[in-house]
DNA sequence: CAAACATAGATGATATATCATCTATTCCAA
DNA sequence: TTGGAATAGATGATATATCATCTATGTTTG
């Protein structure tokens, strides 16, 4: 069998540092959140996509699609949301198969009072110790495998490509 | 009043690239590695952890610690994994409370079988689109942020009257 | 030493995520 | 048109993650 490439000691740093990254800064903001709002992470993402929105909702397809989410999942995730009065699921009137996840006066007011603690913690934790050109760098690194992701996987494009896959 | 400082344009961009490529990431990977090994990332996750050890073995809190996880989160996966052979729980002599996992034949075949595939997933998909200038500046960027999160982090002490961590 | 405390890990309840499937509608091509 | 395929979303079953709590052991301190 061929000899596994396995990662070069480069490689593997990076992707393991990123790795751990991703989890410990996920944990913190996730506790941070929790401690200073009475939202989940998961609650956050949505209710920034919706009021993100100038009409304050979107479809359940669009919504999913905006934040990356299986639409089961976003389907779950609503429901639980709106039976806590977050949200509010409204009938769509053109494509009677299809709903509007819309945000409501009192998900306004919590994401409100939730953004700048967010913010203020994304800041501390991630762009503050990070020079502008480091932050670019992830930028366009993080760009550049989205679009690979895209070439090899056509229904996980968020952004707008017109570009075939070569094939 | 201290108007939200929200993130810049630059800020947001890069927080939001990186956010979107580790979730379509490891969706990606989760999904190759389902379809090309019988294990899940998480599975993955420990098998190597634990065979990247000399003896194959580590106490739970050890593993858990290496790999980032919450105690109960991992005493509940091993023992799923060990129902599946892929571990086995051993006690540990010299601490009564303790115990180690240690991987099987089966998990090493396993693993074996798995990492030349997932290290050709994130090559593919990670690695090689990237260059190495920028596979260093993630690297280097990952670790500032480590650092940062270390200051933070609530696991040293519950004292979080300092705002102000020496550098 | 004993009492207080800390640590390792397990366990059960609950919350969330994933997977397969279902219904209702819309789209599309013969 | 119409019947098959595709789409939007919901739903229930299962898998996993999280949280609080429990037992057992180890550690410290008076």
């Amino acid at each position: 069998m061929t000899e596994a490439r396995w990662l070069d000691a480069r490689q593997e740093r990076a992707w393991r540092a990123l790795q751990f990254m991703q989890m410990r800064l996920t944990a913190h903001l996730t506790r941070d959140l929790a401690a200073e709002s009475g939202l989940a992470y998961q609650d956050y993402v949505v209710l920034v996509a919706l009021t993100d929105e100038l009409a304050g909702r979107l479809r359940l397809f669009e919504l999913a699609e905006k934040i990356g989410w299986e639409r089961s999942r976003l389907s779950h995730h609503v429901s639980r949301m709106a039976d806590r009065g977050l949200v509010i699921k409204e009938k769509c009137p053109s494509d009677r198969r299809g709903s509007f996840v819309a945000v409501t006066p009192l998900g306004k007011k919590e994401i409100a009072a939730a953004a700048p603690c967010h913010a203020e913690s994304v800041r501390r934790l991630f762009v503050d110790p990070l020079t502008p050109e480091q932050l670019d760098a992830i930028g366009d690194a993080a760009q550049i495998v989205l679009e690979r992701l895209a070439q090899f996987d056509p229904t996980a494009s968020d952004e707008r490509d017109d570009k075939e896959p070569a094939s």
